[in-house]
This record gives C-alpha cells, sequence and structure tokens, in this order.
RNA sequence: GCGUCGGUGGCAGAGUGGUCAAAUGCACGUGGCUGUAAACCACGCGACUUCGGUCUCCGCAGGUUCGAAUCCUGCCCGACGCA
C-alpha cells in the first residue's frame, strides 16, 4: 500500500501540498527527512525523533550492510521494529557511498561545492578506492578494507530485507567535478541500473527511480524524461544542481516539468533551511539532509535568525535559549550557557540537546512551507 | 641535614652543544562541512614585520664556548630515599 495524494497545487509556483500514504502512516508533503543512516539519528532516540516532529526517516544501505548486515536486521523483524521508529521509512540505495566513497574521499569535495567547479574528471577514470562496472561497484571499506560488491540487485536485495516504505534504485551520484562526457557515460549507466532494479524488486515496498544528470540542463531533462517513464513509484532527484541557490531551483523545476505529476519527488542530500522555499516552489515533496544533526555535533545551531557557533566564548555566559522564537523543549529548558558548556566539555549531552533543537528547527520550517502553501503564499 | 632525580611555551611531554621560536598530544582560536568513513577535517597558536626578516624565550644568577634549552658553578623550587 502505497499513495500519493495532492491537495493543493500552487497558483505561484510548481509548489504542491500533499500527503504520501505507507503501511506505517501518513507523511504530509513537502517534508523534511532527517538522515538516519546507520538505523540512528545520532545521538537520539527514535521516540525523541518523533517528538521532534519528523514524519519519516532515512536510512542506508550501504552502512547497514556493512553493520550489522540486512540478515540480522530482517531476523530482528525489520527496521522500523529493529530501531523501533514507527513512523515511514526511506532506504537510500547506497548510491551516495559510490561518490561519497569514491571521487568525494580522491579529491575531497562533498557533492556541492561553493564556486564554479573545474570539472575535470574524463570518462573512463576510476576513483581511487573503489571500482565502478556495468554490474555495479567494488567497494573497500575505508575502515577496515574489507571489499564489498553492490550493484542494482545487490542493493534491490538489501533494500527488501531491511523492510523500509519507501526504497530507492541504485545509481551512481556523480561528482561535482565530473565532466560532461563522464557525467553522460554515468548518466547511461545508471538508467540501465534503474531497470535491472525495477525487474529486481519483488515486494510491496514503493521504489523511487534517481534522476541524474548534474549541473548540465539537457542531460537533466534526459534523465527526467527516461527515468520518469519508467514503472517508479517516486523520483529521486540526485547529485548536484549548481553551486549556486538559483540553479538549483532552476534545474529542479526542469526536471520537475519532466516527471509525472501524480507522483511523488524525492530531493536527495540537499536542504539546508535557505534551501526550503527553492526546494518546495520547484516541486520538491520530500528532501533529506545530514545538516541539522552532523552540524549540531559540531556545535552549529540552526534558528529563526540563521546560524551560529554555539561553542564561542561569549555563549558561556548566555542564558537566553538558542532561539527565542522557537517551541522546541530544548530551547523551553536549557541555557545557551549550559550548551555551550557541554559541547567545550565533549559531553554527548551537548550534542543531543543541539540536534533535538536543530531537527525540531527544521522539521518546523517544513511545517512553515505546508502552511505557506495552504496560504497561497508560496 | 645528606643523597638521588628533576624544573621546557596555558597544560602534559620530547629535545640534552649549532639544523630550536623549540617535536607530539591536549587546550584555545578561525574556517569548512547539504542522499553521514564525520563527537570530524584544515589552518593558526611568543612579539613585531615593508613577509625578507628582526627581537625576546627553556626555574633564577653567573660562567665556559665562535655558538647553550642542552656543559660548569651557585641559588631557589619539587619528588623520592636515608637520617
Amino acid at each position: 500500500m502505497f499513495e500519493f495524494k495532492i491537495l493543493k497545487k500552487s497558483k505561484k509556483s510548481r509548489a504542491r501540498l500533499g500527503v504520501i500514504k505507507t503501511p506505517h502512516g501518513e507523511i504530509e508533503t513537502p517534508a523534511f527527512v532527517p538522515v538516519a543512516t546507520r538505523a540512528t539519528v545520532r545521538t537520539l532516540e527514535s521516540d525523541e525523533v518523533a517528538e521532534v516532529g519528523a514524519q519519516v526517516l532515512i536510512c542506508n544501505t550501504y552502512h547497514l550492510h556493512t553493520a550489522p548486515g540486512e540478515k540480522l536486521v530482517k531476523k530482528a523483524g525489520g527496521l522500523h521494529r529493529f530501531m523501533q521508529w514507527k513512523r515511514p521509512l526511506m532506504t537510500d540505495s547506497g548510491g551516495f557511498q559510490v561518490f561519497s566513497l569514491g571521487f568525494g574521499t580522491d579529491h575531497g569535495v562533498g557533492k556541492i561545492l561553493k564556486e564554479e567547479p573545474e570539472r575535470k574528471i574524463p570518462e573512463g577514470t576510476q576513483p581511487t578506492n573503489i571500482k565502478i562496472t556495468d554490474d555495479g561497484v567494488h567497494f573497500r571499506s575505508p575502515i577496515d578494507g574489507e571489499a564489498l560488491f553492490l550493484g542494482p540487485r545487490e542493493s534491490i536485495r538489501i533494500q527488501e530485507a531491511l523492510g523500509a516504505d519507501i526504497i530507492f534504485a541504485f545509481d551512481e551520484c556523480p561528482s561535482p567535478l565530473a565532466g560532461k562526457e563522464y557525467m553522460r557515460t554515468s548518466l547511461e549507466r545508471t538508467h540501465r541500473w534503474a531497470g535491472m532494479c525495477i525487474k529486481a524488486h519483488k515486494t510491496k515496498q514503493a521504489l523511487y527511480g534517481i534522476v541524474q544528470g548534474g549541473n548540465f540542463a539537457p542531460l537533466r531533462i534526459e534523465s527526467a524524461k527516461i527515468i520518469g517513464a519508467m514503472p517508479f513509484q517516486g523520483f529521486g532527484i540526485g547529485g548536484e544542481f549548481g553551486y549556486d541557490k538559483r540553479s538549483l531551483k532552476k534545474m529542479l523545476s526542469a526536471v520537475h516539468a519532466v516527471l509525472p505529476q501524480e507522483k511523488p519527488r524525492h530531493v536527495l542530500g540537499v536542504g539546508h533551511p535557505e534551501d526550503f522555499p527553492y526546494i518546495a516552489s520547484a516541486g520538491g515533496d520530500t528532501f533529506d539532509c545530514i545538516a541539522p544533526t552532523h552540524y549540531a555535533r559540531r556545535g552549529v545551531i540552526f534558528t529563526s535568525l540563521g546560524r551560529f557557533d554555539i561553542r564561542n566564548r561569549r555563549y558561556l555566559t548566555d542564558q537566553k535559549p538558542l532561539d527565542p522564537k522557537c517551541k522546541c523543549d530544548i530551547c523551553a529548558t536549557y541555557s545557551r550557557a549550559y550548551i555551550c558548556h557541554l559541547l567545550r566539555a565533549h559531553e554527548m549531552t551537548g550534542m543531543k540537546l543541539a540536534s533535538y533543537h536543530n531537527l525540531h528547527f527544521f522539521n518546523a520550517q517544513a511545517e512553515k512551507l505546508r502552511t505557506r502553501i495552504k496560504n497561497d503564499e508560496l
């Protein structure tokens, strides 16, 4: 059972208000999706993640295969039961690790760059530590060197064992440094893999296909046409979208114009607070980002007035809450001074309180998005 | 009181005649982080600087030497042992 219902379409933009129905409940969209790579939103219990307003989480195929292994998760009753998360779940296919453990590591870059990249990865190049073939990807764990092969069939098989409500096709997330020729070859491979994923897919879990093409508009459009025509129940849009926010919106809009309107779209791995309106107005329904939790552990607090580093000395004497406008339990209870102290002292509680607040903030921002669409403001 | 060992940058701790403004770690500071190899990473951390350097610096005071954090003498302080 999987269904997507569009409740309202904006007249001002491509934004839509919707609801995704899954066996584990509904997701009001646009929705922010916290990242729970290894079956946990780091530092938080599943109950707390629910408390903070998360409707759905995304876990990771590669990392859960590595530990504890999908067999064990299946034996434990599936991901939901294993991690005691009662709401919907997604699993990412491992396609992002093709980048993050490949060229991402080689060049020390993330998938979104700050400035116009000097594209330099020529076609036929392989990353140092992994090998990309037509059948899939040979990984080598950066931790213990363990060899691991992941292709479309393997990814789907693992994701079926894990048992999330929404699963993703295995793709290659291309590097933002990939040259156009590399991008084209990679894209064709990703498209081939998409077909293989559909063939391999046996369960009732919703399978999303992934559109790639980097910052090359014609490739993006082509990808959206090909993936959009395949019998997926939803779509992921992955990779990079250029180095500024405007190109993100433009590219997403172009892709969403091509994809079937009645199916949900998930924007993969994008979602700093300032990106939210761009994603939603470009037609995105769900989107995940590690930012709230990843940054929280390093002391970066997201607020209605922007972000700041709570570890800064001056907050040691600041008795105000993290964000005076925030309605979360942390802001109602604890001072900046306390959280500043905890983080400086490397106390885990500091990371947890910051994570809790940031996640609340991100979810509240997503809720604002929905309200704005309802009120014809977006 | 005698003996032994030791006193190095905010802390811990290398160095034991030149290559030492002094390893390394921690702390501190700045920057980075967008489908999490991430409680991580990079850089800085005596002062001044026209960025080529200049000055001050290894408990204190003297001395030896072309040259001392490093060797010698005295003093101060600490740990341990013996009285």
